[in-house]
DNA sequence: TCATGTAACACTCAAATGTATGCTATAGTC
DNA sequence: GACTATAGCATACATTTGAGTGTTACATGA
């Protein structure tokens, strides 16, 4: 059989890799074999060698589907946040028992286990470029440092606010100047977590035209 | 050896497989039988087996580390995207072989293969809730529509904007009356692909105390 | 008590899959 | 031309790994 242009043909087998790897679905070498066309198991595991020789890949030896990238090994955790429709009056697990869907969470720090996600309701964030319908992840912990973002709640209502320790008060401030900040009673505020992400899916909507 | 509760031991064989699953790493049965401390690789299999039954894992028949989420399993449709440092003036693919790290995304729709995501420099953008420091999440597409938030090399840099047709000529429009707006040729625009998705990480840093 | 279902064990087999040996051919370099 | 490196093929071998057979023990309910 004819040869491809030097290197060529390697780009191919680590395009290939690569994509099944990020897809979470690792190839073996037969696979990638059968991927790029060739006739003999031998010829895939060259060029695979030679991407691990030249740092491009790593080889996990002898295991089945070993082939990862490089720098991804271990610390890639993921867990999955909960995302709650609302939060309601009681207990916090009762919602997690319901979620509206889970989004994927690269693991920070060792508390991954109570992670939840929060859609956000209203304006009163825009100034921390955090907008109506942004998903807030939150991390569930009692208390705050001055300046946190937090998911708290004031009598009924669970609202994303900055965290203000004022004495034996708390202001919970919006960071838009068209709304009020909330002081209330330490007693009064319950802290359900921090926020510790913030992200917007656009996959369909635009900016509109001005 | 004695017996665990029923059904106890089966969440935890799920949640290991998982948490491998999810971080792009499927597990053997061999695997699983070592993480829950099973002396037999039958009694793994017997889990797993049962947790296909029930739906809530897909089996590969003979395939190696082949067991998978169901599709309406939570994190069965999530990627890996990697973090670039820098788009290089060549192609993408350089800047995608020595990534920063890998963000875990939610894939929707079919064409998940393409997905990369940047870290925001510059302030451009902070009037779409775009912020410095922000992590965005590209999906690789050669052309975008009007109002898209896209991410485009015009000479040299690759910024992120919104796309704006004018006839012949491109507009790249930061969203930030600071800034001006980036008219050029359409020939001399490159779209490297479409913002999908804006995530902050705020975990360690508050909100500054006005 | 007996039947039934689950949890777990030890052992075996077979398919999937990584690894190795040896060979051919083209292209470039000295 | 001789030498070297790269690209590729065919086949065989060894390990990993999924799948199968049979057994023991402990609950629970008829």
């Amino acid at each position: 059989m004819g040869r491809t242009p030097a290197g060529e043909t390697r780009e191919k087998v680590l395009a290939f890799v690569r994509d099944r790897l990020l897809s979470g679905q690792p190839p073996t070498v037969r696979e990638v074999q059968e991927a790029l066309g060739f006739r003999a198991v031998r010829t895939a595991r060259q060029h695979l060698e030679r991407l691990v020789e030249d740092g491009r890949l790593v080889a996990g030896r002898g295991r089945a589907r070993g082939y990862r990238l490089p720098g991804s090994a271990p610390g890639a955790r993921t867990v999955l946040a909960p995302v709650l429709g609302r939060v309601p009056a009681g207990a916090l697990d009762e919602a997690v028992e319901d979620p509206d869907g889970y989004l994927p969470v690269a693991a920070r720090g060792a508390a991954d286990g109570g992670l939840f996600a929060l859609r956000v309701r209203g304006e009163s964030m825009t100034g921390a470029g955090i907008l109506p319908g942004d998903l807030v992840i939150v991390r569930r912990q009692p208390a705050a440092a001055n300046g946190d973002v937090v998911v708290a709640r004031a009598g009924d209502e669970a609202t994303v606010k900055t965290f203000r320790p004022r004495g034996r008060q708390v202001e919970l401030r919006p960071e838009n100047p068209a709304f009020e900040p909330i002081v209330l009673d330490a007693g009064d505020v319950v802290i359900l977590g921090k926020v510790i992400e913030v992200r917007r899916i656009l996959d369909g909507r635009g900016v509109p035209d001005a």
